[in-house]
RNA sequence: GGCAUCAUAGCUCAGUCGGUAGAGCAGAGGACUGAAAAUCCUUGUGUCGCUGGUUCAAUUCCCGCUGGUGCCA
């Protein structure tokens, strides 16, 4: 495991979406005079802003924050571009405290993790024309051993175009300390709901509506929560009230899956946060942070 | 007021030609190496509105009651 200069540290910020990440970064950044990495595969792209819940320039509080904001809307990012750039960014500061703040596990495992990628052949196969039996049948070929479900037909043709075929189970990479936030469930799913009004409030549909009117149609648009629905209320597919509904039903379940992940693939200390009191919970952690240290 | 119709899982509803019931959504749990805010899997016992009757047996049929809806006055 890489260490780093003993005295400095890589903390982790993760769980749901709307429990606080955000405002604890900025507060342990000013602690530890750290720089603050985007852990959030959305928060990647300029222009989705109020709906991505992005830290704004005024809260930024001259902490060097980076992986914000680094790709058009229109550019494919993923995990495999995450972990070089932030890779590099760790390199890059080994004289300088760490944090990594945002709500996409596997982002963040790819970082910190002994996960491995391959240089990708750009004559990708999308398979039109077979059916999930038919990509099964051919990934059992490839791999007996492999155990994607039959109708999981993404993974099944992530994995039919791949070259490698069963990559080592990962190891922790670099030393971190990884800080969960977390509250009861109702609470929780209480937060998300008046959020999402809140989004609407900030002018969420205006944002959404200048990305539509501009006819821009690609993968962020069509998986982040918030601009998919938003866009079938624009084509008429949806009521607002139904899309906003949507909203709010989807991020409970994002939020849902954010646990399963934090809880089952990675280490991670839980803090029950103190939505009366804020600093309380900043002080638990950053106890937890000197007696790891 | 009269007639009709409905009352079943947290919600929307299906169903039982009489043998105590099942879907979708919500909720819960899980998987995860290039879309990850994605993709996929598992999970459904509830006085079948209340009271009485017929019956070996009623949520199912019958009487009444309560509440909702519609039409006619």
């Amino acid at each position: 495991m890489k260490k780093r200069k003993t005295d400095n540290i890589i903390l982790a910020i993760v769980g749901p979406t709307g429990v606080g990440k955000t405002k604890l970064s900025i507060e342990l950044a000013k602690r530890y005079q750290a720089i603050i990495i985007n852990c959030d595969a959305m928060q990647v792209y300029k222009r989705m802003n109020i709906g991505t819940a992005k830290i704004k320039e005024e809260e930024k509080e001259q902490i060097p924050h980076y992986l914000f904001d680094i790709k058009e809307i229109t550019e494919n990012y993923t995990v495999y571009d995450y972990q070089k750039d932030a890779r590099k960014i760790i390199e890059e500061n080994k004289d300088k405290n760490i944090i990594f703040v945002g709500g996409s596990g596997l982002y963040l495992k790819a970082a910190l993790y002994t996960y491995q990628f391959k240089e990708e052949q750009t004559n990708k196969n999308n398979y039109d024309g077979y059916s999930n039996d038919d990509l099964y049948q051919l990934a059992l070929k490839k791999d007996a051993s492999m155990t994607i479900h039959p109708h999981n037909r993404q993974r099944l043709i992530r994995f039919l175009n791949k070259e490698k075929i069963a990559p080592p189970k990962s190891k922790p990479l670099y030393k971190a300390i990884y800080i969960g936030l977390t509250c009861d469930r109702k609470i929780l799913y209480e937060r998300i709901n008046q959020r999402v009004e809140q989004m609407f409030k900030d002018g969420l549909l205006e944002e959404v509506k200048s990305l539509y009117q501009e006819n821009i149609h690609s993968k962020a648009i069509e998986t982040a929560i918030g601009y998919k629905e938003l866009y079938a209320y624009f084509d008429g597919l949806i009521s607002l009230e139904e899309a906003k509904d949507l909203i709010k039903k989807n991020s409970r379940h994002y939020a849902k899956r954010q646990y399963t992940w934090f809880n089952n693939q990675m280490d991670i200390t839980w803090f029950n946060v103190n939505f009366n009191n804020f600093n309380e919970t900043i002080e638990k952690v950053i106890e937890k942070i000197e007696k790891y240290r």
